[in-house]
DNA sequence: GATGAATGAGACTTCATTCAT
DNA sequence: AATGAATGAAGTCTCATTCAT
């Protein structure tokens, strides 16, 4: 799955350990002062390898770049993935999923926005794979969405499906890319919020328009 | 308003004319290429000015980063508030004011992901002054949400309005953004369930919550 | 004639006299340490330019190589065309320009032996165009043998010419690229020889065949 | 004869079987991108041993350089020896002579091409050496010229011979290193018209001369 | 003897910015 | 005010060679 970054190294064993390295190095590099500003030297040093050995486990910089991207999809999708509930009724599910989705999010925060503000940068072949995996993640949604709609749990039309896993998806990256205005925002008020504006649960809020 | 570039030009109304010519230039290349792939030297040429001429109507890259920032929020706010309608009801108004909002976005589709994606490059100073005039964006709809909980239009808390406010703008936002995951969708249809998303004013669909 | 070398700077006067001074520098590098040893910082420095400033005038290490290739065979072809004698018979004029030519080899020696051993470097494009500057000089000999045939100075058939012309430029050439193997023999002796190679002009040697 | 070179290695068979498959390798590398643009990586992988590996039968790159040209001329060499006749004279060997050496140089037209190339990227020590090698073979015809003298096939001064040693080996790897402008030109033919610019053979031509 | 990962100096080139004219 | 040539620091990447295993 993915594209296969070229390594003139044998032992994958070895491959997938330096390359752990190196992508934690740079998250943090990238996290600090953005992909351009980063030096291939400085990841190699924090990496804790020579500048010739970083060049054996990826090709180019943005090789390491993909990388990056690559692995916080990975781990966003594995947390979202792991936390999948087995309530009755989707609807349930949903606002289990949702709430674990949000979390994710707080806790990777700085991913989250890094991925919003350097993957323009990747060649346009590792781009399109992100953004693949920035679906697969959005696909959980519309499986739940969907699952909504076979056991009734939820009242929408296939068609809108699609969009309103977007919304969620996106109404919950908000954490992260809009920070700088909602910092002061209590999280959990944020969590119930947010679910409330995809799903309108709450008593007499079944919609902001009085009716 | 906005943080004042310096010149060593006196003449303002010729400032003014310069750097108009740089931030057209600059717009277009960053949207191309980025801000970090994009040269003085080809804004300078693209601008119809010289190297030198340049650095007299600004003092770094960066602040040509900021001037096209700020440029493409004016023109967003601009035509955001010319739009505003005199709706009796804020709900009217409001619906309005979404649809032109949705509009202008589409217009400006690249220059919205524009500000998504470099905007980070700005120093603090600068970075601080174009996400206030993001707020200020944000704050037309903030002023509306008001509105329709004083004439009891809406029907929501006060305390909810900021963050509901920020939803409309990034559900919006969204199609400049996601455009990859959802260019095959109709405009108008985009629109109608985004609003809808927000305002569930479609009869039977409150909410997407069976009742 | 040749291929154009693109540069950042307008004024073309400026552009020779850098061109110059970098070609001047270059050969005397690449004579002594060879195209791949020498940097470009040292051509730099050795050509009173800041390393930016180098790459204003050319866009690539190679295109110095061509320059220089250039360079060299200018000077060489122009020497030989000033030497053109205006003797009654071909066979006169003939001599004469062998005689020439052989004594610009001996003050391009280096020149020469550069040529042979690293145009090789060049791309494609380029070295198309040395190998036709090799030609044009070949050609200047292909003209005397041509008169000879017309004045009937030079006994020798039509498709002969070619061979015979690229015979004398390299026959000529061993002067420089052999010399480890000659270097004792007088060169006004080496000079006598070669002419008699070609012509065969000297009593009782009409052929070092005996008949 | 020639330079040794070190080897880790103690069985002298091994280095021997080893050293073949760098040579062969790298003849071919060499030829198709040259010297310096061949890698030493690229060596081992096709010499099929390993980096490591390489560095046991050789110390250096340029020692790889030097067991190239060595081999070269030694084949050139071998070639040339096995086919020199028994004729009567001097004169018809030495016609035999030259025809087979024209055949090996077409034979090995590149390899050629590659001693004047790249030879001059040898330490001194190896160059020297190499050069000498190339004296060996100039030598063969030195010695049938020399013969020649002694049975008065050839009429020719004592001091000459050298010089018309050298001229019979430049005429003939001309067809090597000046293959892109003789490329159209029949092979048969070249060798037809370099044989009589040496001897002067043919009837009524035995100088381009007119009587 | 062999392997192949590691090293690290150094190469070419770019480009934001300055400054003499 | 304008020009555009010059600067030089810095960046990415390569590769001959070494050495622990």
């Amino acid at each position: 799955m993915g594209v296969q970054i070229e390594s003139t190294v044998k032992d994958p064993e070895r491959i997938r350990e330096r390359r752990k390295q190196i992508v934690r190095a740079s998250v943090e590099l990238f996290i600090e002062k953005g992909f351009h500003k980063t030096t291939t030297r400085e990841i190699a040093k924090a990496s804790g390898l020579s500048n010739g050995a970083l060049y054996e486990y990826v090709k180019s910089k943005e090789d390491i770049l993909y990388l990056v991207c690559q692995h916080i999809h990975q781990e966003i999708h594995e947390r979202l993935a792991d936390s999948l509930s087995s309530h009755e009724t989707a609807l349930e599910r949903l606002r289990h999923a949702m709430t674990s989705f949000l979390s994710v999010i707080r806790d990777m925060e700085d991913e989250v926005l890094l991925i919003y503000q350097e993957s323009k940068s990747l060649p346009p072949h590792h781009l399109h794979d992100v953004l693949q995996n920035e679906q697969v993640i959005t696909d959980v949604f519309v499986q739940l969405l969907q699952d909504g709609l076979e056991d009734k749990s939820l009242e929408l039309t296939e068609e809108t499906i699609p969009l309103v896993a977007h919304d969620i998806i996106v109404l919950g990256q908000m954490w992260a890319f809009r920070r700088w205005a909602i910092r002061d925002m209590d999280f959990s008020e944020f969590v119930r919020q947010q679910i409330n504006m995809i799903l309108r649960t709450e008593p007499d809020h079944s919609s902001i328009l009085r009716t």
